[in-house]
DNA sequence: ATAAGGCCCTGACCGC
DNA sequence: TGCGGTCAGGGCCTTA
């Protein structure tokens, strides 16, 4: 599933394809796939459009475009964003395509079709509910001790909260509790000014080494649910300590990896280096 | 305000 | 081989 270092791998790979590129047709084929404005409308208008800048926030890739538009796109589950020939036939998952000016095309697939797209001159009101992006200076020990201060819900449930921390999901939720030692069940506000110390640390620490080895994908059997827009797949998933490794040796101490189901999620852990409390 | 559960979707997988 | 049932899961919505 596309988290943090799976978006900003997206960003840094399709900047320099698309950059200064102009949407010469757009064509939806999901309406619900555009979140706002209207299907119809938003083939209208992206059209003609260039591309000018390429950010991140959180999972919401931020594409900056001409006429002071951004076109936000939110990858969820299992969306991903190929560039392609241009005269690509599109798939039977591609729900978005978008023609450029320079002989390729980029084609938004996404068979869960849980992924959304936003044509808008105001980004701000998309993103508003964000907390801290983990990877700057507004996310601290002591940002993080306050959003989990007196919450009951289990760490892990709020490591998944977006308004906690922005671009965190189940992978990197798992591997940061486990690198920190603290048992996803236990309630966020139990965590002391330590543990939300190592927390803070690890979850830094997971994202940074995410996105040096360009995100994780996860195939084999499951969904191939991640691929660079290139179509390779990233590398971290060769990293993982915990994460979909249910019985399998903890690579610290050998104990198996036990599985346990929080905020309606798999959750893997440790049971010796991450003991409740 | 917080927490918990349902919903959207469909490919992969399992058992018969 | 074919078929029905189950699972996964981010973010949003509803409910308590």
């Amino acid at each position: 599933m596309p988290e943090l270092p799976e978006v900003e791998t997206y960003v840094r790979e399709l900047a320099p394809q698309l950059a200064g590129s102009r949407v010469a047709a757009a064509q939806v084929f999901w309406p619900r796939t555009i979140a706002a404005p209207d299907a119809d409308t938003f083939a209208a208008c992206v059209a003609g459009l260039r591309f000018t800048s390429f950010g991140r926030r959180g999972k919401f890739m931020l594409l900056g475009m001409s006429d002071d538009y951004t076109l936000i796109v939110h990858l969820r589950m299992t969306g991903k964003l190929l560039m392609l020939p241009g005269n690509a036939t599109p798939g039977a998952h591609t729900h978005v395509l978008l023609v450029l000016d320079n002989g390729r095309s980029l084609h938004y697939m996404d068979p869960r079709k849980f992924g959304r797209i936003w044509l808008t001159r105001r980004p701000e009101t998309v993103l508003a509910k964000l907390g801290p992006e983990p990877l700057s200076d507004d996310f601290t020990p002591v940002s993080l001790a306050h959003a989990l201060a007196r919450r009951r819900a289990a760490v892990k449930a709020l490591l998944l909260d977006q308004a906690v921390v922005a671009g965190v999901g189940n992978i990197y939720a798992d591997e940061a509790l486990h690198r920190a030692g603290i048992h996803p069940a236990q309630p966020g506000g139990d965590l002391d000014a330590t543990a939300c110390q190592e927390l803070h640390a690890a979850i830094v620490a997971v994202l940074t080494e995410g996105i040096a080895r360009q995100g994780s994908s996860l195939g084999g059997s499951g969904l191939q649910n991640y691929l660079r827009p290139g179509g390779a797949p990233g590398g971290f998933q060769e990293e993982h300590q915990v994460f979909r490794r249910t019985g399998l040796p903890c690579p610290r101490c050998a104990t198996p990896i036990a599985r346990m189901v929080i905020a309606q999620r798999s959750t893997h852990f440790c049971p010796s280096c991450q003991p409740a409390r």
